[in-house]
DNA sequence: GAAACTGGATACCTCTACTGTCTAATATAG
DNA sequence: CTATATTAGACAGTAGAGGTATCCAGTTTC
C-alpha cells in the first residue's frame, strides 16, 4: 500500500506519517521509485502502536523512539532477550540526576533475591523516588519496598502468563511492550480503586 | 518570610515562583503592603510538593493544579474524605473519550465487591485502557483483570498503612497524596524489574 | 536619601508535536 | 499521450506548555 492508504486504515494523517519517518518513529517503505514507497501490515501495525503510546500512555516522542529502539534489538534468543528488553524500558525521560539512594536499592535487590541487570533504568527511577521522598520530609526506606516488591512479582508473573502462545518472536516482543507500557495506566487506575476501597473498609469500622 | 527567601529555600527561581503564584499551584503570601507578601513554611513544604509533582512525577502544571485542588476540599471527616479524594485524582490528562468499556468496569468492579465511587476518574481510565489494547488486537477481557485487582487491594493495604500516626488532617492528606502520586514510578518500576527476573527465571528453566 | 528588593503585569523565549506548502517525479484515467 | 492526482522529501510555520526577562511603582533597609 501507499502512503495515502496507510494513512486511511490508520486514521493518522499523512503529514504526520511523513513526521514519524523523519523521526525514525516508524521504518522507511520500500522505495520503488524515486518518488514512491510502498508500506505493508507491519508498518501498519507500527503505526497503531506509535499512536497508542503517544496517545494513550501520553509517551513524548522520543521516549516512543527509545521504546521502540529496543524491539529492534531483539534478534537471537527470545526468551532470554525479552526480560533484557523489559528491564532496558525507560521509565521516564530525565536523564538521570544522581542517585543518590543506588545503595538503598542494592540492598533492596539483594534482599529480594532478584536477577536483574546492574544497569537497568528501573533501578535508578526507584533510587529517585526513594530520594524525593525523603527531601518531602516522608522517612521511607527501602525494607518499606519489600512487600510492595513481592505483590510485583506477583504481577510480573501475570504479565508474563499473558505472553503464552504466540510464535513469532517480534510479534511476542511487540505483545510485551504493549502490556508492559499500555497496562501501566490500567494497574495505576485499580490502585486507585483499590485505595478508595479500603480507606471506605477501615471507615466502616468505626 | 518574602519571595526571595522562599526562592532561597526552595531552590525555585523567583520568576518560576510567580508563574506559580498566578498559575494558582501556591496559594497567594499574606499582603502585608501594596508591594509586599509574607510566605511561611506551608508556602515552602506546598513550593516543594509542586516541584516533586511535576518534576520527579511529570506532572503538567495544569494536572498539578487539580491534584492540589483535591487536597482544600478536604474538610470535615478526614477517614471518609480521604477515599474520596484519592478516588478523584485524575490520573490523565486526556478529557475522557467515549468509555465504549465501562460496562466491562462496571462488571469488574461488581465482581471485586469494590465499595468505589460510580464517578471515579480511575474507572473512566481503565475503560479507555481496555478499548486501546483491543483496537491493537489484544485480546484482553475484564476477567484478566481480577488477579491484578487482588493484587492492587494488597498494595492499597500497605499504602494505607503508611497513614498511621498521622494527626493533622491537611498534612496527612498532603502525605496520601505524595505516597499515591510520587509512588507510582517506584512501582512501576518495581513491576519493571520483576519482569525481567521473572524471564530470566523461566528461561534458566530451559 | 540611595540601593536593593518586592508584587504585579506583560513580553518574550525555547521546546515539542505537529501541519502546510512546495517541488520534481510518478501513477493513473481517458 | 496528455491531464489530473498522488507521492517522497525538504523545509517553514504553528499552537500550546512551561517557563524567563523586563519593566514599573511602591517599600524596605541602610
Amino acid at each position: 500500500m501507499r502512503i495515502s492508504e496507510l494513512s486511511r486504515r490508520s486514521g493518522v494523517s499523512v503529514t504526520t506519517i511523513k513526521y514519524y519517518l523523519r523521526e525514525g518513529l516508524l521504518p522507511a517503505g520500500r522505495q520503488t521509485a524515486a518518488t514512491q514507497a510502498e508500506y505493508d501490515e507491519h508498518h501498519l501495525r507500527r503505526l497503531r502502536l506509535v499512536r497508542a503510546l503517544t496517545g494513550v500512555r501520553g509517551l513524548s516522542v522520543s521516549a516512543t523512539r527509545e521504546l521502540l529502539g529496543a524491539l529492534t534489538e531483539l534478534t537471537g534468543d527470545t526468551h532470554r532477550q525479552l526480560g533484557l528488553v523489559l528491564g532496558s524500558l525507560r521509565l521516564a525521560e530525565e536523564p538521570a540526576a544522581e542517585a543518590s539512594a543506588s545503595g538503598d536499592v542494592d540492598a533492596l535487590v539483594e534482599e529480594l533475591g532478584w536477577d536483574v541487570h546492574e544497569s537497568a533504568p528501573a533501578r535508578t527511577a526507584l533510587a529517585e523516588t526513594l530520594t524525593s521522598l525523603r527531601s518531602l520530609g516522608v522517612p521511607l526506606d527501602w525494607h518499606t519496598l519489600v512487600p510492595y516488591a513481592r505483590l510485583a512479582e506477583r504481577t510480573a508473573v501475570l504479565d508474563l502468563d499473558q505472553l503464552g502462545g504466540i510464535e513469532d518472536p517480534l510479534e511476542m516482543a511487540e505483545r510485551a511492550l504493549l502490556l508492559t507500557v499500555l497496562l501501566e495506566p490500567a494497574l495505576l487506575a485499580l490502585r486507585r480503586l483499590a485505595q478508595e476501597n479500603e480507606s471506605a473498609r477501615r471507615h466502616a469500622g468505626d
